[in-house]
DNA sequence: TCCTACAATGGACAGAGTCCAAGTCAAGAA
DNA sequence: TTCTTGACTTGGACTCTGTCCATTGTAGGA
């Protein structure tokens, strides 16, 4: 993730103190933080800093393409670093632990034109549920 | 969804005014409303059900099985009535409209043994997103 | 160093959903 | 048919997630 602050650096994005804890909190595999676990996390480190401090960062993350916004259940999104490698992701349907998978096949080429109702489909999404070790 | 009813009389569940709305609001194909749209549905029928009482009803649907929530962004949960033919779903990124479809192919096969993270995966949610004809 | 446009703040607000105490009623019993 | 009772409904308060906005602060170029 080092990186990610020159990449964005470079986009001309003004770099502040409450960005850089931003981005620094979002950064290692498997992380997938809801935006209130971004806002802890980046406190212990910058106490004054804002809610919606946090929300207009990860939205502008999420719209330069560098962090991924997941919405597993109907609960918290989570915000995931992952962006620059395509993968779908596996949950525990217990504890929510995320993971980030990368299946074979193709599920696009798996949706057959007479099923697709005129949609111009660009995106598909697959979310495997399931017990993680420790729950089961 | 005429038998809905049947089916639910005969699992024991109290027949009231207030259920048989919600159950009749939620007939047909491709039906995927929110909440606040079965409560407002319903509350043409029934003008003094509550949305409490949609949403208790709503669950209990859920966990007998008749029903399926699916949530396809941060918004608010749908609530699809055709629970007894496996399928995925088609979203219109831009207006949100929601159709079932029925891809190849098994998802569940897809993922490898090394990728499953010691999870016993039961469940795959597939999510296809594009343009609708109304929208492109 | 000074400016200024862009960013941060925090408090109000909104949407979706849950909870609870009090009142109501479906359906079995008599 | 009427009674009884536990399950159901109600509505209002509350929580959680997220957005908005006016004000204040500051990064970075001149």
């Amino acid at each position: 993730m080092s990186d990610l602050l020159e990449r964005l650096r470079g986009r001309g994005w003004r770099m502040t103190s409450q960005r850089r804890v931003v981005a620094e909190v979002l950064d290692g595999d498997h992380v997938h933080l809801t935006a209130d676990d971004v806002h802890a996390r980046a406190a212990q480190r910058l106490p004054e800093i804002s809610r919606a401090t946090v929300y207009n960062t990860l939205g502008e993350l999420v719209s330069l393409g560098e962090v991924i916004e997941v919405s597993t259940d109907g609960r918290a999104k989570r915000y995931d670093p992952n962006a620059h490698r395509p993968h779908q992701h596996l949950v525990c349907s217990n504890c929510g632990t995320i993971r980030d998978v990368h299946p074979a096949g193709n599920p696009l080429a798996d949706l057959p034109a007479e099923e697709r109702f005129g949609f111009a489909v660009s995106e598909v999404t697959v979310t495997y549920r399931g017990l993680c070790p420790s729950c089961a």
